[in-house]
RNA sequence: GAAAUGCUAUAU
């Protein structure tokens, strides 16, 4: 057990290969890991260390005599759905049945949450109701999720009713079901809309996290309202919410495509200046911004900038 | 002692 909080801790930082070796070392010792330690890590190899290191534990795990229980499932189809690999996720599905293993409140998010990335709604929804049948009320994260997946296939006015069904179903929308509707209003070009909810949302007693300020400032970047969304990061800040590398990102971007470039150096500095790293992402729309300037030569310098320093944090 | 949902870039 002691081991197995170690290689949690080791795995949420993402340090897969130490982690592993934790649990070699607990074999050299003549300790079996059990099937919590095995499920930990390969939840930790899904998220940070690759899908085909999760199966290979699972294997392992298998081979040892450890039986995955749901939890080991629900983890292993979650990450073969974010690695993409469907049908692996559908394959394990199948055999966690077979198994006689009852898939719970969880296993299904993760399902259902897979069709909605494969932008497969009847799916989802087929799930949504089948789980209803067995006996499960959809808390918020279900909810949650089908409205994005909702929003995501450019059903907004579904997903608004399905906001509404929320609360009179007593499963309460989030900060969480409010920044997904915002993004979603956001990107279909109605700012409006999106305050409109962000209003809503503090009327609830909700407050808005960083995705929430990130999505609304993307909202006022998308409009070219670029002194707004500027003014916005300040007010997160003021809000004591800490503005993340995406904040800068989607900020940066926003002056880069309106050829603001010298904008744009300011809010590197001002990021760099909080300690934040600028990432590949903040790094392509700086170099596209230089091209569409028509600075070529600058989008080289930075290009080699990035190759540089990217490789040297690795 | 373990698992699920929302935000960012990619010219031609």
């Amino acid at each position: 057990a002691s081991y197995t909080v170690l290689i949690n801790a080791l795995c949420k930082t993402g340090e897969m290969q130490a982690s592993r070796e934790l649990l070699n070392e607990m074999m050299d010792r003549g300790l079996v890991p059990d099937e919590v330690t095995y499920t930990v890590l390969i939840d930790g190899f899904c998220k940070k260390g690759g899908s085909l290191g999760a199966l290979e534990l699972f294997n392992e795990m298998v081979e040892k005599g450890r039986n995955p229980n749901v939890m080991t499932y629900t983890s292993l189809i979650d990450g073969m759905y974010k690695a993409d690999k469907i049908e692996e996720a559908g394959r394990l599905f199948e055999e966690m049945l077979c198994k006689g293993l009852v898939p719970n409140e969880l296993t299904y998010s993760v399902l259902i949450n897979g069709c909605v990335n494969a932008e497969n709604m009847d799916e989802a929804f087929r799930l949504h109701d089948e789980m209803v049948k067995l006996g499960f009320v959809p808390n918020v994260v279900v909810n949650n999720t089908l409205i994005n997946g909702l929003c995501k296939c450019g059903r907004i006015p579904e997903a608004i009713e399905l906001l509404k069904q929320m609360r009179s179903d007593g499963s309460l929308p989030d900060s969480v079901t409010y920044t997904t509707l915002i993004d979603a209003y956001c990107k279909t070009g109605d700012l409006p809309g999106a305050l409109k909810l962000w209003d809503e949302m503090w009327d609830n007693g909700l407050i808005p996290d960083v995705v929430t300020y990130n999505s609304l400032i993307h909202g006022y970047c998308i409009q070219g309202r670029l002194k707004e969304a500027a003014k916005l990061l300040g007010e997160m800040v003021q809000n004591g919410i800490f503005p993340n590398v995406n904040t800068y990102n989607i900020l940066i971007h926003g002056f880069c495509k309106a050829g603001e470039m010298q904008e744009v150096t300011n809010v590197l500095n001002e990021m760099m200046r909080r300690g934040l790293e600028p990432d590949h992402v903040t790094y392509t729309a700086i170099i596209n911004g230089h091209r569409k300037a028509g600075n070529f030569l600058e989008a080289l310098k930075i290009q080699k900038e990035m190759e540089e320093i990217l490789s040297q944090s690795k």
